[in-house]
DNA sequence: CCCCGCGACTTTTTT
DNA sequence: AGTCGCGGGG
């Protein structure tokens, strides 16, 4: 099979770049994933073994499809291609003694860490309310991105923050070694430690990884980097590809100089730009390359396409996050009523928090969706649960792990008995499960409390007793034996939900399993066991591993988790001010804006064919309703290539520029930094959120009208009338009494039937009608 | 020990 | 608005 025959020029010379440092700077839908796995796949046809290369992908998803598509072009058993996170976690399982580390570790996420620092707060005794666990989790983590540790911090420590900084860094520290467990930052920052400081270890690793490729080299940070380095110096064998347009992670310690000093550190680089987008119509490329051309600090760099013309892009304005939904999901439900096509659509929103309107809406037309979001899945209580069993049974000192099922089912052990072991474990330098053992020992534990303690460790001994060498059978035995089934039903609310995602966790086992038995054994299996690589594969599981792109669903994500993907048709929602660019990045520095423009670009250009962005005039957050502006960037993508509708209660859409940004103050300069314009609120408790009819100018009584419409509050209610409620979907008003908050409507909804309504409950909308 | 109800806090993005 | 944690009553 010729690698070559369908690149480009400038394509080719990247694939065939074979030894010395390269950089491929690649512009978005440049073709890059296509030339790192044909380079990878020309390597191996020029004779370098596969085990000689290392390829770092940013998710596991994108590991195993570029694993797929090079064994479709070579074979390629022994390639290493992984994510920073799992490379590092598997460099130190296979070389844990060297480095003295137990290579049997737990690798802690986010949440588990998060309670590693409720529990050192309280070990301190220092109080969460003012040492939030989440602001020193971001701290601790700052610091080890830049290796900083615990000692070296405290050294430095001056004033009283920082010492108790200090305290609570070294306390986590010491909780996370009791427990044998790793964090995220741990786990790269031990490798680039290593490196540094064992010769044996480097020299291993420098001879093995001879050709090492990184994709998304713009989100690399302080310990990526100096992994990359260290392992590269020997062979210097080194090819980076990345977009600095496309770094988005600088709020997690990425760092865009990496890129942009690539040709410095590496000197006599090789540097290639692949800048053609074979990806998108020239409306979207035009509208992205107008936006990100108001970022100051970025190398010059112009996409172009030979791609024919297509729509202009969209910019809708709605009043409220619910017509915005209404809107999409009509419009899909109209453009593809049979489903087909729908899992080539995608809508992107800049936090979580606002796919619920979307969800709701699209529930409420009938457009089968899913939301790509890994984690969350893994944080279900359910889920944690039945994992942390499996911990126990793989890390039998992961006390964590023991505390979170000793009573999960809830099988008689309470806070108290709970607390009476910890403390003689404490005093006897036993993990949690040991003192269990020694129930009948512990002071104070008789009769009930020590019997069921008992009943627990029978359990525990009953499943380690099992075979292990396939989770899903463990995963039924815990299931059954537990009585699980009646724990989820007593978690109460969504029964089957939970008994849902239940049946999801024991569905990723059952193919973990094929997997394994398809792949035979591994250089890690001879590490690990089944059980720990299972966890493993959890705790490092990313957004998008989990996407399925076969099922006709409309694709919700963050605009974090779009990167590197594509969509035929993309909506981006809520374009407001305060939301995209964030209020948490304006409130900062222009670098942060700078990198909201970014996180925008690479939204923009993840379509193919047709771009819609939409914004709210008034969204609810954290049950207020407030009044949204359109964001700066709206602006900045110029006219050329955009059409500008509006589907607000009145006559606003000409407005559009008009009122809102004439009043709101970011005409001037382009720029940020009206007062007026802020209608967010600030993360602190400094400033209330403005409310709506709370402004800081007067409004004409026109203006107030539309805004009551648009409330639906307050509003006079006529016969005829058509309006929306956020559940039930569209309905005529069909009579209406009373006044006030006596007022009430009858409702005949579309699907539902009639309803009676109280006007200044219900959130009703009018959509028009008389 | 368990359950229920209230209040605090949340939400920027994630390996 | 929704979730989580805590405290009081059963």
């Amino acid at each position: 099979m010729d690698l070559l025959s369908d690149l480009t020029p400038a394509q080719v010379e990247a694939v065939r770049h074979v030894e010395g440092p390269l950089l491929v700077l690649a512009g978005a839908g440049s073709g890059k994933t296509r030339v790192i796995t044909r380079r990878v796949a020309y390597l191996m046809s020029q004779g370098i073994p596969a085990a000689e290369i290392l390829a770092i992908t940013f998710t596991n998803k994108a590991a195993d499809e570029m694993r797929g598509r090079i064994a479709a072009l070579v074979t390629a058993r022994h390639l290493t291609a992984a994510t920073f996170h799992s490379f590092c976690a598997r460099v130190l399982r296979t070389h844990g003694e060297m480095l003295g580390l137990n290579p049997q570790f737990a690798i802690y996420t986010q949440a588990d860490s998060k309670r590693a620092l409720k529990l050192a707060l309280e070990r301190l005794n220092l109080d969460a309310a003012h040492w939030a666990p989440e602001k020193m989790q971001s701290r601790i983590s700052q610091l080890k991105n830049k290796m900083v540790s615990a000692g070296k911090y405290a050294s430095e420590a001056v004033d009283y923050a920082a010492k108790t900084v200090a305290k609570i860094y070294t306390a986590y520290e010491e909780i996370l070694r009791g427990n044998n467990a790793l964090d995220f930052d741990d786990l790269l920052l031990r490798v680039a430690t290593a490196l540094g400081t064992t010769a044996e270890f480097r020299e291993a690793l420098q001879e093995r990884y001879r050709y090492i490729l990184i994709d998304e080299y713009q989100d690399t940070n302080e310990a990526q980097y100096r992994i990359t380095r260290q392992i590269a110096d020997k062979f210097r064998n080194i090819c980076a590809t990345g977009d600095p347009d496309q770094s988005i992670y600088g709020w997690r310690g990425a760092d865009i100089r990496n890129i942009l000093d690539f040709e410095k550190d590496f000197v006599g680089c090789k540097v290639i730009r692949l800048e053609r987008n074979y990806r998108s119509t020239p409306q979207i490329l035009d509208v992205a390359g107008e936006l990100i051309k108001h970022n100051m600090k970025r190398k010059q760099k112009a996409l172009f396409t030979e791609n024919p013309p297509g729509a202009r892009v969209r910019v809708v304005e709605t009043d409220s996050a619910e017509a915005e939904a209404r809107f999409i999901a009509e419009e899909l439900r109209h453009d593809h009523p049979d489903n087909k096509g729908l899992s080539g659509v995608a809508i992107f929103y800049r936090v979580n928090s606002l796919s619920r309107a979307l969800e709701d809406g699209l529930r409420a037309a009938g457009v089968p969706y899913e939301i790509v979001r890994g984690t969350s899945f893994y944080e279900r209580q359910e889920i944690r649960t039945l994992i942390g069993y499996l911990r126990v049974l793989a890390t039998p000192e992961d006390d964590g792990a023991v505390e979170r099922i000793i009573n999960a089912p809830t099988r008689g052990i309470g806070d108290t008995t709970v607390a009476r072991l910890k403390e003689f474990a404490a005093g006897r330098t036993l993990n949690l499960l040991e003192a269990c053992r020694l129930a009948g020992e512990v002071e104070g534990l008789v009769g009930r409390g020590a019997g069921a303690v008992e009943l627990f460790v029978k359990l525990m001994d009953d499943l380690a007793a099992l075979d292990r060498a396939e989770i899903r059978p463990l995963l039924e035995a815990i299931i059954a034996q537990t009585r699980y089934k009646d724990y989820c039903r007593k978690l109460g609310d969504d029964d089957e939900e939970r008994q849902a995602n239940v049946d999801e966790l024991i569905n990723l086992a059952a193919e973990f399993d094929e997997a394994e038995a398809l792949e035979g054994p591994t250089e890690e299996a001879e590490v690990l066991p089944p059980i720990q690589r299972f966890l493993e594969r959890v705790a490092l599981s990313s957004d998008q591993d989990d996407l399925n792109e076969t099922s006709e669903r409309v694709h919700l994500m963050t605009l974090h988790a779009a990167k590197g993907l594509e969509f035929p048709t993309v909506y981006l929602v809520a374009v407001e001010d305060g939301l995209l660019p964030h209020q948490m990045a304006r409130e900062e520095n222009n670098r942060d804006i700078e990198e909201e423009r970014r996180l925008c670009f690479v939204g923009l250009t993840r379509a193919r064919e047709r771009l819609t962005l939409s914004y709210a005039r008034y969204r609810m957050h954290q049950g207020e309703t407030l009044r949204q502006g359109p964001s700066p960037f709206l602006r900045e993508i110029g006219e050329r290539s955009v059409e500008r509708t509006s589907l607000a209660s009145e006559t606003s859409g000409a407005a559009y520029g008009r009122r809102e940004y004439g009043r709101g103050g970011f005409g001037g300069g382009g720029g940020f930094g009206g007062a007026a314009t802020r209608r967010w609120p600030k993360p602190a408790a400094e400033t209330k959120p403005e409310r709506t009819g709370d402004r800081e100018f007067e409004p004409d009584e026109e203006e107030l009208a539309r805004e009551r419409a648009a409330l639906g509050a307050r509003s006079a209610y006529r016969i005829g009338q058509v309006v929306s409620h956020p559940t039930y979907g569209q309905g005529t008003i069909i009579d209406s009494s009373g006044e006030g908050e006596r007022a009430r409507v009858r409702v005949r909804f579309q699907n539902i039937g009639e309803k009676v309504l109280a006007p200044h409950l219900a959130k009703l909308k009018i959509l028009g009608g008389r």
